[in-house]
DNA sequence: GTCTATAATACGATAGAC
DNA sequence: GTCTATCGTATTATAGAC
């Protein structure tokens, strides 16, 4: 099962997921990526018949499977929610800044690129963010909300997380990571006081 | 001076705003902004002769005056500065169910397609966001913010605004900024009270 | 599963007439 | 300031040999 990730297939895949991150969907040849990939071109088209959308939907959802665990683990490491998540903040301010600010969120680049014109590539947007979702909402029912709440702070937290990604790579600064960790931690603390007995 | 609204170069610029809205910069020929700008093809180059890259620089500038007007009028309407902003965040989930999810940010898009491709545009993004910043955090001064305050809230605030739209586009449901509206509001008002006299 | 070649089109950009 | 024509190049996608 390990070989699935060192085929053409999979390298292909992970091409796709950095360009997109990087320069958007639209900004991304298919030439290019394969040669990124050191994938033959003829593989391209051997993999994904549909072209370019197919690998567009199966990129995205390969990212959003690959975050999925970062996501989870940040719950896993304990204390509460609220520092669970600032720690993925201040995470992803390490990440971007370690990348000269490349790596943006591939999901996003190409939501902003296809939504309004691909209506199945904006669908496996909307799933891949849908993963990230619940798995956030899941990490805050573990730790006491109810169900209704969770869903809500997730939209929240994530919305908060991809729009300071978006203002930190135009600065070229973390500052809009670093400040929307706090408010975030804050807001997820002030909520959560309402889950358990007042101390 | 009202005849530059109506011209050809800033036909140009307003239909550069609204295709790099719906389908980003990489995704938007030139042919097709001319035509829809219903500018002849030789114009183009006439008003942008460094080409796109000018073009993409001037349409950024533009969405930043345009809707620092926006941000201003939000706070002049009164009221404390939460509800200012929680209006803000309503008004835009109108608009962009009201375009049937097609309206979203310019400078965003541009951001994910072309900050670390080409630096000349990654400075128009991030000027025009700092215009909207500056506003954010004057309106919050003018409420009783003291200043560094002002300014990260201000990121945090315009972070959860940027993001919960790529959300909504991609599930194609106002949910994300709505429930960001909501914390987003809190946490300012949770943040003033310490600008006030407690009550 | 890979390789080469190529079709058909779109891209950004330029030239020169008017 | 506009119009038309066009140059290279890059794009997505196919075809057919191996």
């Amino acid at each position: 099962m390990d070989d699935k990730r060192t085929g053409t297939r999979d390298r292909l895949l992970r091409a796709g997921e950095g360009l997109f991150r990087t320069q958007g969907y639209s900004g991304t040849g298919l030439k290019e990526l394969a040669q990124t990939a050191r994938a033959p071109w003829g593989s391209m088209y051997h993999f994904f018949p549909r072209g370019k959308e197919q690998l567009g939907e199966e990129v995205v959802a390969y990212a959003g499977e690959i975050y999925l665990g970062a996501w989870q683990a940040a719950f896993r490491r304990g204390g509460d929610p609220g520092v669970a998540i600032e720690r993925v903040f201040l995470a992803e301010a390490r990440l971007l800044a370690g990348s000269d600010y490349r790596d943006g969120c591939p999901i996003a680049s190409v939501t902003l690129d296809v939504a309004s014109v691909s209506e199945p590539l904006r669908a496996a947007c909307a799933s891949g963010f849908e993963v990230w979702l619940d798995a956030i909402a899941q990490g805050l029912i573990a730790a006491g909300a109810p169900a209704d709440d969770a869903k809500a702070l997730a939209g929240f937290i994530l919305s908060a997380m991809e729009g300071a990604i978006v203002l930190s790579r135009a600065a070229k600064d973390t500052a809009p990571l670093l400040q929307s960790a706090r408010f975030v931690r804050q807001a997820i603390e002030r909520e959560a006081a309402g889950w358990l007995p007042p101390s």
